[in-house]
RNA sequence: UAAGUAAGUCAGAUAGUCGCAGGUAAUUUUACCUGAGGAAAGUCGGAGCUCCGCAGGGCAGGGUGCUGGAUAACGUCCAGUGGGGGUGACCCCAAGGAAAGUGCCACAGAAACAAACCGCCUGCCCCAAUGGGUCAGGUAAGGAUGGAAAGGCGAGGUAAGAGCUCACCAGCGUUCAGGUGACUGAAUGGCUCGGUAAACCCCACCUGGAGCAAGACCAAAUAGAGGAACUUUGAAGCUGCCCGCUUCGUUCCCGGGUUAGGUCGCUAGAGGUGCCAGGUAACUGGCAUCCCAGAUAGAUGACUAUCAAAUACAGAACUCCGCUUAUAGAUUUACUUACUUU
RNA sequence: GGCCCCUUGGUCAAGCGGUCAAGACACCGCCCUUUCACGGCGGUAACGGGGGUUCGAGUCCCCCAGGGGUCA
């Protein structure tokens, strides 16, 4: 779990970021982002019910965060990011999920 | 050796680097400890706990259903009885009552709960007379139908037949013996009664409702269990109906809102492990010892090395006891059948 | 996390334990029409899965699977 100050908590947060935000979609997931009033950046991660069950929603959930707290010292700013896995993420290695999420990263130049 | 039956066990380990949650120290960022399962799952049964007036009355409803025991309780478990399956080890069964009453048993068949369609036999009569037919009666041995046809089969008996009589078997009642009991065994009697209760029902026993988003407390704030009057009509809750109970209610005055909270409940328990004792067993008792997740958008991940390989089903959200379902691979014990060798 | 409900042709659906499981729309073929549409006639196509009770289950009972609803 990520320190509460860097992570997005309500879901009206989370609705507003759906909204307002910008949006890049991958092969395996799909970033909204969104600037926010605060110093550092906060992420929030979704895994829904189509992803598969709870084992699965679980490990991609920890996977995710991992790579959200290791990019965090390269995104530059304050953003409010919200990642999703899509369904076709189910049995992925970490390794190819990881690409996935760098390119879109760089592709919204938040780095 | 092969095939199988029953009961189990494990569910990757170790080391290092970075990272997460809780706790304890110290104290301002560091150390140490702990950190998912045998099913955490389905939510099928039960219980603790909490609130509804501490558990209301009547009727209805619901559940369970061989016997004895275990348990906090159960639709669970253990031991037995009866029935069914398997060569066997062994497995399966919601298994009370159909002689309290009611319903249903399609099609077929004469008839499905009490039966004469064909047939068989007897008597009388008629005709075209070694035969055929009408009428009256006897008869459940034979035929056809069906899942099921009025105890089965053999012998005697008879006009033809029939438990009409007899032997054996099945079933029912009574007595005796054994067993706590389900029931079993023996003797004996009259001679015989369809199935279905996971159809209504009867009998016996059990059963109040909701569920941790239960519920309790605290502060803060723009915000109130605010003040006055009214009536028993109306609404909601207590599964349905009748009673009964509780809370809302309507009008006037002042003031507002559509959704930021926090703490407790929250983990020490019908707890685990070992030994001893009782019991066929489920289980119970005693002693010693251990503390073993507690988050609140929700903690276990990433990388490297070694072990031949690292893999299945799958993630705690108040707790516990069961049941059911999913499950790669490895492994232990006991037993059965078949074959081969000695 | 708790508590409930539903699954019948491609779709919407009815269905006392018993005949070949109604209907409607859709689809296919034929007729009608110069042609299309409308209309008429005919046809294809289904009880979520597995056990049990019963002579016989879409229906009764149990266990799964899938889908949906609801809560301060």
């Amino acid at each position: 779990m990520l320190h509460k100050d860097a992570r997005i908590c309500t879901g009206r947060e989370y609705q507003q970021v759906y909204q307002e935000g910008k949006r890049v979609a991958g092969k395996y997931i799909i970033i909204y982002y969104q600037k926010n009033r605060r110093p550092t950046n906060r992420f929030g991660i979704v895994t829904s019910k189509k992803v598969g069950h709870a084992v699965i929603r679980n490990r991609t959930k920890r996977q995710l965060r991992e790579m959200a707290r290791s990019a965090a010292e390269k995104i530059q700013g304050n953003y409010d990011i919200v990642v999703v896995a899509r369904p076709s993420i189910k049995g992925c290695a970490y390794e190819i999920i990881e690409k996935d999420f760098l390119l879109l990263i760089k592709k919204a130049r938040l780095c």
